[in-house]
DNA sequence: TGTTTTTATAGAATAATATTCTATATAATA
DNA sequence: TATTATATAGAATATTATTCTATAAAAACA
């Protein structure tokens, strides 16, 4: 992965609808040499997948929260349990396991307060093995981007 | 927005470089009608724009924390400026201004712990501003989605 | 209820773009 | 130095997006 290689994610990351050509007058390339070049990088994995994004605030469900979670018991059979569990929760778009005082980090989309409510007490507290949790609302998103930066 | 929309918007999200026709075939519909569809989510804002996903493991950049932060002086002027300066951060990918026991809950994608600490010590804590920071490192990613789900 | 208007759709025609092909030049390798 | 692999450009082709025309269904209206 050359220069052009990480100005070329850079802008596919922001925009991947634009033109080859397009993006070939940006980097001063043929249209065949940026062709290729998306190619490798589809090839080598590094381009996972392209996805619309939606406008939650349009689609009226900017409701986030960020919620910690902590399980009752850490026995390997439950916490599988528990993971396979939110993965199909529709309401949790991201779940990290993470080092700390809580075991997960879930950031949940819903319409409103009382939808969030709903989806507590019977969905995310409704799982076998839920020990406590703790709700940051989300009051504003200073920065929401998709994109790693590649240095 | 009908069902129909909603269903089309999760085929987007999931991948929004499959063709036309490709969506008409699994919503049964023509092409016309799915372009026009397409066009007017657009104009409507429904979606907000088209991006490539990029594997952070495969980039070498797959060290993720999600990094609590709060201010020393919650005063106007300050805070403004602290989001100002996160949003240039390159590391950091979310920020978000929550409730609770801290200010905001940040994203950050490094490469490893040695990266990790020379963000903490020369970017993040060398704003002005900060108070204190509690760090949670991303054991595994359970679900990472960007797709909402719309009911 | 009948009439008009709007909206969504399909199929065909056209325009734009992606993809492949051929040829060169450059860099890496033996 | 000769040889192979790799990246590139430009042209040719294939695919797809976009526009156009016409219909049918639904909504608004008298």
């Amino acid at each position: 992965m050359d220069q052009t290689d990480k100005r070329l994610l850079s802008l596919l990351q922001d925009d991947c609808k634009r033109t080859t050509k397009a993006y070939a007058q940006d980097l001063g390339l043929s249209t065949t040499a940026v062709y290729e070049r998306i190619k490798r990088l589809e090839r080598e994995g590094l381009i996972r997948k392209y996805v619309a994004l939606v406008d939650k605030q349009v689609a009226g469900m900017d409701f986030t929260v960020l919620c910690q979670v902590r399980l009752s018991r850490h026995i390997k059979e439950y916490v599988l349990q528990f993971e396979r569990e939110v993965q199909q929760l529709e309401e949790v778009s991201e779940c990290f396991h993470v080092s700390g005082d809580y075991d997960y980090i879930l950031k949940i989309h819903v319409a409103n307060m009382v939808a969030y409510r709903d989806f507590m007490v019977n969905k995310l507290t409704a799982l076998n093995n839920i020990g406590s949790t703790q709700s940051s609302f989300v009051i504003s998103e200073v920065k929401a981007s998709t994109a790693i930066s590649l240095g």
